[in-house]
DNA sequence: GTGCGATGTATCGGTCCGATACATCGCGGT
DNA sequence: ACCGCGATGTATCGGACCGATACATCGCAC
């Protein structure tokens, strides 16, 4: 998923360690707190020796004039390469079970500007179907089994199920938004008129694979 | 987190691991998905040598009479101990941040019956510190830093900062139900009058430490 | 001039997951 | 009568990710 996440940020810029942690977490923001760097700095050494990224060490862009004195241990910025492109589109449209996890799913959505509508569906489709089997989960339990446990656990579940049925509205606004062709538009907060429609992603056909 | 859910659970009945893991589920079903074999043979494993738990394997009861023959692998049963109780009494009392992120938080809710009021409190504002938080973060993308964004993610984002609203609005219920000592009562879900009036939380006083 | 928070790179131990393997039991289909 | 197959049941292995920690530099406020 880091994987992912990290080729994805890095095509549309080059950054250094810190940078990215901090874009990532922007990005993520709703999905996951922040990314340690305890994962990213062994994923970026993993992403380099693949080749699918490289990395420069920056140095002070004149000359090497003074390289010893307090060895200035420069930042390290990451490049992707064509073959990083390439990986990054493959794992885009590869969708499994773990796609539709939390994490997974949170990680593709972010990038949906950079998948292509087919993709988009495919996507929000399986998702749908399993937020739908864990509200059914649910739902039994709140049936069924409700009397073996406790007044909080109950709580709990009730919450969730709740979070379950407000997702899955959720999906298929945007469903039914990809099926006509329409940008992701805010549902209606209140105030009528869209929030910006410029940046609307890519109208229906081609998206990633613009040259570099 | 496993090791604070299994002893909790088996602090209610002595149980196998495959049963344990279903228990589990059904506990935790509102947080996490259902809990890896992977995981639990080993915390398992660890428990029994802190000694927290003990493991006894179910042999046939009447006696040993056809030991070899297709060597019976009895399922293991897992018992907590009296340390164990007191290592679960420790475990639930004691908030760090970890308490408070969605896993955590989860675990410890979900046994907010073995947990006394105060320590109640102070996990339920906790996580509605920690959930404000990130709704502020949210709200400063959505604003500031919005044209950065493309459309994708920023609904993502417009989706998580709802969900942070709801959940901050759930916990202010639950917290002005546990400071009035009322039990989790169900918000109203339209069919007038509660689901049970029986099985609530202790009222105000004790609640850990009744003998075995 | 000095402390201190933001920037920046990096490792280590530990938790947990996903895939996999293997064995038994009960039940329905043929 | 037999067979398969899904549920029950125990267990390991490699890998992903986290939290704590360490260390160094920079700019700026006091």
């Amino acid at each position: 998923m880091l994987e992912l996440a990290i080729l994805g940020l890095l095509q549309e810029a080059p950054m250094h360690g810190y940078e990215l942690r901090k874009e990532l977490t922007a990005k993520l923001g709703a999905i996951r707190a922040a990314i340690s760097y305890g994962s990213l700095y062994p994923t970026l050494r993993r992403l380099q020796a693949a080749g699918w990224i490289t990395e420069a060490a920056e140095t002070s862009a004149t000359a090497e004039e003074v390289p010893a004195l307090t060895s200035r241990r420069g930042r390290v910025v990451y490049t992707i390469t064509a073959e990083g492109k390439e990986r990054f589109a493959q794992l885009i449209a590869q969708t499994g079970p773990e796609t539709y996890g939390d994490t997974g799913f949170g990680v593709h959505f972010a990038f949906f500007s950079r998948t292509d509508r087919a993709t988009r569906l495919r996507i929000l489709e399986g998702r749908r179907r399993t937020i739908e089997e864990r509200r059914e989960g649910l739902r039994d339990m709140l049936g069924r089994a409700a009397e073996r446990l406790d007044a909080y656990t109950l709580e709990l579940q009730r919450h969730g199920l709740e979070a379950c049925e407000r997702e899955v509205r959720w999906l298929e606004e945007l469903i039914a938004n990809e099926r006509s062709g329409r940008a992701p538009t805010v549902p209606d907060d209140g105030t009528a008129g869209g929030r910006r429609e410029d940046n609307s992603p890519p109208p229906p056909g081609e998206s990633r694979n613009e040259r570099p």
